[in-house]
DNA sequence: TTGTATGCGTTATCAT
DNA sequence: ATGATAACGCATACAA
């Protein structure tokens, strides 16, 4: 690996000619440029970024924290900040926090560790006093699917309860009254206001909350066919079900399958996040859109708007969820 | 943030001191460890990573190359990787290559001036030169899902080839002959050598490769449905149709349906890679299995075992593909 | 066991 | 316009 030194013994200037060459923020005469350009190119010179990021405390990268790697959520919100980033000429490292308190403080450090300019994590296991205690130090630290009130400039979220609210709201307007619910883990924000918000529906329309039409899964596949199992079992009967996200939705859906309740005649389904295969189920899934893509692009401004300095980007905190209506769903006759 | 310097002041000792405590590698007494500790605690310091990465040379941090951020297969791969790797207490570096040969590069060089101690890539558009060359450097390169002769101990790779002759062949078991094929990038080596494998099977039937039952998709939902259109609209009968991955597979399946082409009875279908969502579909997919997720692991070993100096750790660099059957495929006589 | 001094590859602040 | 030289925060060879 070739250094800046070799480049400017080669090219018969000094060290800080080349650098300025590199950055070309000062005047350099063209001639020496050329000259340094041409030591470059036969050097096959790289500039080294971890000397760079020392010296300039600046590394040009933001750092990501998500839960999972894979997922079709967390895909598409990796995908969406990453995009706007890159055509920005921003890197983007990525790391994992697993939902798990010690990781996400162990990602979260590392990151900062990594001089990174900036940060959009996706936590769910830290305390709000944790992530506000850490936003005092130098990297900013912006924060997805999550509100907190000391950062709000630096939150972006969705609506999760209004989500929640429209999603039972829609069964509800489609003539159902006997709606079961299988729930996300409590702890995290998402899957308890998606909660809340189903409750609301309920109440709104004199439903009472059943607790024995309710399950809490793990927002993966499983956890839908464990809590349909679950429902079912209880021979307690009901038209409809409300799932808080689609991976969950769909295992419900291949258990309804597997035992015969046929879809959506004699049980209707809704998701929420409007994941990509949501679309491709059968029936097609009726769900609420999660623009986590957008959401992640919007991040992603947010950092090139107030780190980087970007001019003319217009931000939006909050974002709004909407009902996709597809085949899952069946409209019953009221009484 | 408080640097090494601070804390060493604090402590009354020296800076090598707190540097020895930090990786405790060297002897240091009990009674002015404690000293430092205590002075680490106070001030909150956390070491600088890059600096340390400056002076040692090393980051214990792989570097991560894929083309994509969402997707079910990458997903499965990065998580694999990181698995493995985050419990062997190293951290992982993401960055994407979008399929672009400009853009890879810029990945990779990104990573190396990272000063990352390895670098795992899924590279879909540079070439075997490029790779090589850069192999030359100081950063050890590992491939994954593909095979660069010259670089063969570094590769983990499907058997590809064979994987497209399992599918091609188990249709041909259940008694199709008239097999359509919605192929990916040829660009792809992957996908070329499915492609290749498909062929292999359907001569040594002696069935013979037909233009009009092909198409070049794009690895996405819609290469599956776009795919699929075409071919029906060429009005050649088909009564199987492979896809090269699931996700076609899915946009195929999904298109058929729209259109009722009743599925198996009137069309089989077989995908390729074995993605989660694929058994969740409708009818479940038979598909070949990839299995992404344990490559990503075994990557992972490589790099503990030869970088990390870890030992005990079995490595395997080709893995096999096999079919998992389910319900997409209809038996049909032979006359 | 502990301290001193030097180097890692850049950027940046001075001069010239 | 260009060149010395001091940071940047830490690791490490060498001394003590």
């Amino acid at each position: 690996m070739a250094t800046i030194y070799e480049v400017s013994k080669l090219a018969g200037v000094s060290l800080a000619t080349v650098s300025r060459v590199m950055n070309n923020n000062a005047r350099v005469s063209d001639n020496t440029k050329k000259k340094v350009l041409a030591a470059m190119q036969t050097l096959g010179y790289r500039p080294n970024a971890i000397a760079q990021s020392l010296a300039s405390n600046c590394s040009n990268s933001v750092g990501i924290l998500v839960s999972e790697l894979s997922g079709a959520f967390y895909g598409q919100m990796m995908s969406g900040i990453e995009t706007e980033l890159r055509a920005a000429g921003k890197h983007v490292i990525i790391t994992t926090g697993h939902s798990e308190e010690e990781k996400e403080k162990d990602g979260l450090e590392f990151l900062i560790g990594r001089n990174c300019d900036a940060i959009i994590a996706h936590v769910e296991a830290v305390s709000d006093e944790y992530i506000v205690e850490l936003s005092k130090g130098k990297t900013p630290i912006y924060l997805m699917s999550r509100h907190v009130e000391a950062l709000s400039e630096k939150c972006i979220s969705l609506d999760n309860e209004h989500g929640g609210y429209l999603a039972t709201k829609s069964l509800i307007e489609h003539g159902h009254s006997k709606i079961a619910y299988i729930a996300g883990p409590q702890f995290k924000a998402d899957a308890s206001n998606r909660l809340q918000g189903h409750k609301r529906a309920l109440s709104e329309h004199n439903i009472a909350f059943d607790e024995t039409l309710f399950f809490i899964g793990d927002f993966k596949e499983t956890g839908g066919s464990e809590g349909l199992h679950h429902l079912l079992k209880q021979g307690y009967d009901f038209t409809a079900l409300v799932c808080a996200n689609d991976e969950m939705a769909s295992g419900a859906m291949k258990y309804a399958r597997e035992h015969n309740v046929k879809l959506p005649s004699q049980l209707s389904i809704i998701g929420f996040d409007n994941v990509i295969f949501a679309n491709y189920l059968y029936p097609t899934l009726t769900t609420v859109d999660n623009p986590v893509n957008e959401m992640g692009r919007m991040a992603a401004k947010m950092v090139l708007k107030e780190i980087y300095h970007q001019k003319n980007i217009e931000i939006n905190r909050i974002f709004e969820p909407t009902v996709i209506l597809r085949n899952s769903i069946k409209s019953i006759k009221t009484t």
